[in-house]
DNA sequence: CGAGATTCATGTGAAGTATACCTTTAGGCTTAA
DNA sequence: AAGCCTAAAGGTATACTTCACATGAATCTCGTA
């Protein structure tokens, strides 16, 4: 047993690995050169660039489908921005915060308490009242004479989660602050987001508007290729894959994240088996991989009971037929079942409603409200996940909830 | 036969409740002079 | 007397429940051609 294991590492070691520096592939990773989007950059650091004379810039309402690079645009511009206002003595302070459900700043309170936060002030995650920290943060920011940027990343997911209160706070913020300043950089990848907006808020937030148009696939090439040179050891990408990558990622509105996470994924994969080269079918591998990770990591993530509410909802799509619907009530008898089975209680059909709703709006599930006539108004839900990711997660969801 | 009323099953909004946690305050205990 | 700790009071956010009303097309009803 010892010497197999012990065979195991020589061998590793003895190959050429594939990877020379993995996180160039990483979403993480934040390249210097930003390929095809010179034109987005260029018009965002244009209008950032009062910053610089202490004047106030306009707001930004940027957006653009996922992996359009509109993150790492906007990153990349702060980035650049801040070196140089430290270098030349400028008062700047860049913050950054993305609202995606279930991270720090997806309600009013929470944002106002993590952006008081970003200013080293420690605030309770519960317990004062919102206007109480809305007073520590002016009272923070107003301490010195700064311009401050806020990015605010996903923040359509703000604006259904707690309305556009929040927003419309901090446009008007600059009429009550003596000393600093504050702007707006908002992101998003819904293009709907910005006219269910109040009126007041819209035209501040929307002073400035930058698009991110999709990738295409040749684009998409120029990015894999220029991370994959320094990714990978020579010779371990051909042509043929890095094409396959953007091809797949094309397919998907052109989301350059996706095949960056194709090529490194298939990267892992031919370096497991023991390749010294990475092929065609890795990549097919790869896709069917990310997919059921991807998916498999949201799921964990779910309270316990929305996965109860989503193991209820597999267990009746698992034997529909081709593509049948199941509709709210199902999923509600077969929910308490399984709440009795867990020795839990069950939560109300209004709650189960509204955990569906999110179960949606992660794209785990697909639920759209329809009425059936006379037999009533109901959510209609679809499967979006392939046969074995669901008997994979349907096996997750088992052990978790302890079936 | 077709316009309008009816109906069903659940969506959805508002208001209330439980829980967990926060700050403030006042009392009680300790301590050091 | 000053300092420190504790517990109660008074307050909030969040997740959930309760209540009540809204929805919207299939189906029914009924007057009319």
């Amino acid at each position: 047993m010892g010497v197999a294991v012990e065979n195991i590492f020589e061998e590793y070691l003895s190959k050429r690995p594939i990877f020379s520096n993995k996180d160039i592939l990483s979403i993480k990773y934040k390249p210097d050169n930003i390929p095809h989007r010179e034109e987005q950059i260029s018009t965002v650091a244009k209008i950032l660039a009062p910053c610089l004379r202490k004047e106030n810039p306009s707001n930004i309402f940027i957006y653009g489908k996922t992996g359009t690079g509109k993150s790492l645009s906007a990153n990349y511009v702060c980035k650049q921005l801040s070196n140089i206002s430290e270098k030349k003595d400028i008062p700047l302070k860049i913050i950054y915060l993305n609202c995606k459900m279930g991270k720090v700043a997806d309600t009013e309170y929470r944002l106002i308490a993590q952006l008081s936060r970003e200013f080293g002030k420690e605030v309770p995650a519960t317990g004062l009242p919102t206007s109480e920290v809305y007073k520590i943060f002016y009272e923070l920011i107003d301490e010195k004479e700064v311009i401050t940027l806020l990015v605010l990343d996903e923040i359509d997911r703000l604006l259904d989660k707690c309305g556009d209160e929040v927003l419309y706070n901090l446009t008007r913020i600059n009429q009550e602050l003596e000393n600093a300043k504050l702007n707006i950089i908002g992101i998003s990848n819904d293009v709907t987001f910005i006219n269910n907006l109040d009126p007041r808020v819209r035209s501040s937030l929307n002073e400035e508007e930058v698009v991110f148009p999709p990738y295409d696939a040749l684009q998409i090439k120029d990015i894999l290729k220029e991370r994959a040179e320094d990714a990978f050891n020579n010779g371990v990408v051909s042509e043929s894959v890095i094409s396959k990558c953007a091809a797949y990622a094309a397919r998907e509105h052109g989301d350059a994240r996706r095949a960056l996470d194709l090529l490194r994924v298939a990267g892992e994969l031919a370096e497991r088996t023991g390749k010294d080269k990475i092929e065609e079918e890795d990549v097919d591998l790869a896709e069917e991989k990310i997919e059921k990770e991807s998916i498999e990591e949201v799921i964990e993530k779910l309270p316990k009971q929305s996965q109860a509410v989503l193991y209820a909802a597999l267990l009746l799509l698992k034997n529909r037929e081709n593509k049948e619907p199941v509709y709210t009530g199902e999923i509600y008898d077969v929910y308490k079942s399984v709440c009795i089975r867990t020795s839990s209680k069950p939560l109300t059909q209004r709650r189960v409603s509204d955990l569906i709703a999110e179960l949606d709006m992660l794209g785990i599930i697909n639920a759209k409200v329809i009425s059936k006539g006379r037999y009533g108004r109901t959510r209609e839900i679809l499967l979006c996940m392939s046969k074995e990711i669901l008997e994979n997660v349907n096996k997750m969801l088992k052990s978790n909830l302890g079936l």
